[in-house]
DNA sequence: GCTAATATTGAGACTCATTCTCAATAGACT
DNA sequence: AGTCTATTGAGAATGAGTCTCAATATTAGC
């Protein structure tokens, strides 16, 4: 199941804890019941197998490669329901988006209580490369403070080749 | 004509230098008549008038907008001449795309040799703040470079309410 | 467990930005 | 002016995302 899947890897955090791993997924399917409950909104089959989904793939997702994966276990299901889903999980904060310049929608990634990153994404292969940096965040901050700004939520996408890509180019065209 | 739309001024530098303004637009046009020769491709008035729109609004323009003004000069121009001529402008690096949120469109600014910024966007109001923050623009690079990435370009969008939007929030609601 | 009240679902229609197609036209070089 | 192409506008096409609605599933109360 997770087979060619392992580029991105989304949580090297948990590699050597695999029961810490689960207690964070459980949490995860209880936040987002929690958030639901507190909205009047149901838990249904669908929005867990949707949840489901995004917690299994280690890697950004977009819509239609959720369709494809959620198809094989309930061909019922439909494309708008997993665009209502994510709306809910983006609201709860559990889910943040990665938008994709140009050419296909966005991908979403599982947020929860992972540290706050950026991204830089590969122009060529498509690899999205995710990064920190404290220093950067913290000047961010502080233009956002001098402008009187209230920021509720930012994107901040490097777009180029990655290493990778860079060198294959270098090398023999 | 320039009436209501000095909400974002994009050429502060040159507030009191006109006839440095004027130079710089003329090399600007200069700049685009090249690189079509360069490619082999045909100054039209049409191309013209887009890039001439981009100089007189001192502010970021949707492709609708853009098309509404031009329409007043050239009843007959089309939207697809538009969007291309824009791509053309991108690929010199003259015109810059400021990605919008959900909703309407991406919104275009005139980049040339304009230092550098970032934009924060009050999603109230709409109005799109510009900021430098050299300190940040710095660290960026250092990890850029730290993974090897080779960037292109990039896109840094802090979404949020602008200070008087958030005055008025707190006021009386 | 059953029922009622209501939220949710999937299918397909719809929207809206952007791109494509193609026949007519306009630049640029001679 | 004439020729060779690139360009244009109109409208069709695409594609992500949203909306509508009748059928269905979930939940709380019994």
């Amino acid at each position: 199941m997770a087979a060619k899947q392992a580029e991105v890897t989304l949580f090297p955090r948990y590699a050597q804890k695999p029961e810490k791993y689960q207690q964070w997924l459980s949490s995860i399917q209880e936040r987002f019941q929690e958030h639901l409950g507190r909205r009047g909104l149901k838990l249904t089959h669908q929005r867990e197998e949707i949840l489901r989904c995004l917690m299994a793939a280690e890697k950004h997702l977009g819509v239609e490669e959720m369709y494809t994966i959620l198809k094989k276990q309930d061909p019922l299901i439909g494309r708008a329901t997993i665009f209502r889903t994510i709306k809910l999980l983006q609201e709860c904060g559990l889910v943040a988006e990665v938008g994709v310049f140009q050419n296909g929608g966005a991908k979403f990634e599982l947020k929860a209580d992972r540290p706050h990153h950026d991204h830089m994404i590969c122009v060529e292969c498509g690899r999205i490369i995710e990064f920190q940096s404290p220093m950067m965040e913290r000047f961010q901050d502080e233009a956002i403070k001098r402008h009187g700004f209230l920021a509720l939520w930012h994107r901040h996408e490097i777009f180029g080749r990655c290493a990778a890509c860079s060198k294959k180019r270098t090398g023999t065209p």
